[in-house]
RNA sequence: CGCGGGGUGGAGCAGCCUGGUAGCUCGUCAGGCUCAUAACCUGAAGGUCGUAGGUUCAAAUCCUACCCCCGCAA
């Protein structure tokens, strides 16, 4: 008899969990929760979640509180009579009487290998922090932030040049596959939770807008993992002067070169790209994007942006 | 009606305010120079200026409507 599950998510990294699971015939999905439609879009209206969105085209019954924890809600989701609860980048703390609500109680899918990085921006941290490899966690939810006890983990290297939004992608799978592999031996019994190891977490903060602004006095190389890292979000930017007005700029993709000088100059400009001195060493711009417009190379961009030496 | 930028030879842009010869950087092609080159020199091809109307002797430029793209914001 298949599992019976309620589907708790909303970002993209649980659209891929939810298609597993609404895959395979060793689930039934019940239900699916996810966060309220939000303004979206260049008109700023509500749009529905991409979880949403699948939900709504596979027929499910789709819940929208505004909190999880109000007593309606939690009636309501009594009333479905999962035997679990699945979570996936939900975006709401869920209050106990949730996490005591199904008989094997709710699991956890997170992009991180934990105890490392928990919160909400796993990802991003692990390509910041310059690491060779990350996976993700299947594990059982309890009160604190992604505190629970381990099922299963998976481990996968991070490419010298990936960014969040491919990591992310592949992530999103991983755990996928992970989950539907962990969940049929779990209900049988088969797994023994494993608690973490406090004293080795870290928290991966959520990254604000702000953590994207370049300050050409770090390193290079810190400043490349930042660009790979805020990659599609909310890019690693900085003000260059263009035409004797200084212009917000993106930076998509550079590469590290041994060059010296003051930070923040611009050494040279060529069909390579654009060199600018940081703290240690120089960073070679290959892709940029000025305000307003779209993705350019550096070489499109000089032909019609000229960037005078400084 | 959330705010804003834009659609000009293959690419990226200027020109628009203050209507009157189609400009710049690059690419392409041909030739030259060079030991050599993505370097340099010379020449050439290539554009219904997003679409449809309007104003005008004359519209890329001013007016109106529409289509499409992008950034901010979330």
């Amino acid at each position: 008899m298949p599992l019976r599950i309620v589907f708790m998510g909303t970002a993209e990294l649980a659209c891929a969990s939810l298609r597993a699971l609404l895959a395979s015939p060793d689930f039934t999905v019940a239900a699916v929760v996810t966060q309220p439609d939000r303004p979206k879009g260049r008109d700023l209206k509500p749009q529905p979640s991409g979880v949403k969105k699948i939900a709504v085209e596979a027929g499910l019954p789709v819940l929208q509180p505004e909190k999880a924890r109000d007593a309606g809600f939690v009636t309501n989701l009594a009333e479905l009579a999962a035997d679990l609860i699945v979570v996936a980048a939900y975006g709401q703390i869920l209050p106990q009487s949730i996490l005591d609500l199904p008989r094997f109680g709710c699991v956890n899918v997170h992009a991180s290998l934990l105890p490392k990085y928990r919160g909400a921006a796993p990802i991003q941290w692990a390509i910041l922090n310059n690491d060779a490899e990350t996976g993700v966690t299947i594990m059982k939810m309890s009160a604190g932030l992604d505190t629970g006890d381990i099922l299963t983990q998976k481990a996968t290297p991070i490419g010298p040049e990936e960014t969040t939004a491919e990591l992310h992608d592949r992530l999103a799978l991983l755990g996928a596959e992970l989950l539907i592999s962990t969940l049929p031996e779990y209900a049988a019994g088969a797994i023994v939770p494993k608690p973490q190891d406090n004293a080795a977490a870290t928290h991966a903060r959520k990254i604000s807008k702000e953590d994207g602004r370049i300050d050409w006095t770090m390193p290079a190389s810190a400043l490349r993992n930042r660009i790979r890292a805020f990659t599609p979000w909310p890019g690693a930017y900085a003000h260059l002067t263009i035409r004797g007005q200084p212009r917000l700029v993106k930076f998509w993709r550079a590469s590290v070169e041994a060059l010296h000088g003051q930070p923040g100059q611009v050494l040279r400009t060529d069909r390579d790209g654009i060199v600018i001195i940081c703290g240690t060493d120089a960073l070679r711009i290959e892709q940029l994007q000025l305000e307003g417009g779209r993705k350019m190379t550096s070489a499109e961009f000089l032909a019609g942006h000229p960037i005078s030496c400084s």
